[in-house]
DNA sequence: TGTACATCAGTGAACGCGCGTTCACTGATGTAC
DNA sequence: TGTACATCAGTGAACGCGCGTTCACTGATGTAC
């Protein structure tokens, strides 16, 4: 790795670290110009050519950049939970939005690009995404309650564990920084609905009945 | 209403139209331009300005007019509920996902202007929801098994059914047309995670056990 | 009912602006001897 | 180690383009008498 190398790699760091800022008052990445982000670094437009052949290829790199370490955060929560034989949910919950805070800036671009980036973008998030979701579908395989049930309703179990997280990240980034208060209140929140969801799973069967009655108690 | 005032309907209509079929292939609301909407409208770009101030007031018009026919939908659904007596799970899953991909351009609209639009369309968005959420909370009075619940739980299960419902939406939309084995399969798991959600609601209680043991069955 | 004027939805030309991209360049860093 | 050339990250001028918005306009529809 030569000094020019190091330089080149830290010009490159500016370039995505300008899209991350311009993006973090809440203006998607469509909506952000190649020359915005290279005078937010501080370059002149066209050295962006030097490290990006347009703003999709920025793009991908954002989500490369950013998945990368969340894997990282989760893998070291999944180490913990194997260690420790059981999943402590309200600490998990408590720990992973505390990182969406901190990190607000990363999961603020996954989850407005998720849905809303360009094609390529949107794919690339969902590639990841998916990867979480079998990961999780795996660790379900260590908890005795569970690990009878056919691998297809481990994966809706996992699917929608999955899909709640990222619902509680749009929530919780959308709060007011200053208003802990509420965030305080929709962690609660975030800590009752994935317990809800593994009561759920306890005493999931396959072959559940169909009605949830409003007349006759069926518990 | 006279011959003029229908006209100029007519036309603003064909503006809220023109601009969802331009976001009908995955473009976001803010990647689309006046000059684009009043191209595709068949007027010319100055006349735009006859009904609306902005893009953003035509944005706010589609959340409008979008959300006004899924509480119609929904309204209608939460009526046929209150007279059996129950929800049917199934058929409820169904219907709603049927709808989402008939009227799917108001969905992706929805779906993707929900965390990506301007701050005043997002507010707008998470102001319908918010109310479907409300009407949820009040539909779960009904059930037996629920009703002693606390408020604040009863709008926890509220929060976590909408957001699942949600992310239905994002999924089957994301699918091609012409997948439908993929969309009955997804169809199929949304029924199964709702379910699962009204399991987990039947057997809560707010002083639920914190740990899910990986040696310890606790059903 | 017929006429004379008012309204106003839509037109068409024009503007200044930021955009993405091209090109030839500069000068610090890297490399071969 | 010192020198002479090669590389290439970043520069700066220039381009054509679509954009949002302004303005004065036209002519069909509405209204008052």
């Amino acid at each position: 790795m030569t000094i020019r190398d190091e330089r080149k790699q830290q010009t490159r760091q500016t370039l995505l670290d300008a899209a991350l800022k311009l993006m973090s008052d809440g203006r998607s990445f469509v909506s952000i110009s190649l020359r915005e982000v290279t005078r937010e670094a501080g370059v002149v437009p066209t050295a962006f050519y030097r490290h990006f052949r347009d703003m999709d290829e920025l793009g991908l790199a954002l989500v490369d950049e950013v998945c990368l370490s969340l894997r990282r955060l989760l893998r070291e929560e999944r180490l913990k939970a194997h260690g420790a034989g059981h999943i402590a949910i309200h600490s998990s919950v408590m720990m992973f939005l505390l990182y969406v805070r901190q990190e607000a800036r990363y999961f603020d671009f996954l989850a407005r690009e998720r849905l809303s980036g360009s094609a390529k973008i949107r794919e690339s998030i969902q590639r990841e995404i998916n990867h979480f979701s079998s990961d999780l579908t795996a660790d379900f395989r260590m908890f005795p309650d569970m690990q009878n049930l056919p691998t297809e309703d481990l994966q809706m179990i996992a699917n929608l564990v999955i899909n709640t997280a990222i619902n509680w990240c749009g929530e919780i980034l959308s709060l007011p920084a200053e208003q802990v208060r509420l965030q305080y209140e929709l962690s609660m929140r975030a800590v009752k609905q994935l317990r809800l969801i593994f009561v759920g799973a306890m005493h999931w069967r396959s072959d559940k009945g169909e009605l949830i009655s409003a007349t006759t108690p069926t518990s």
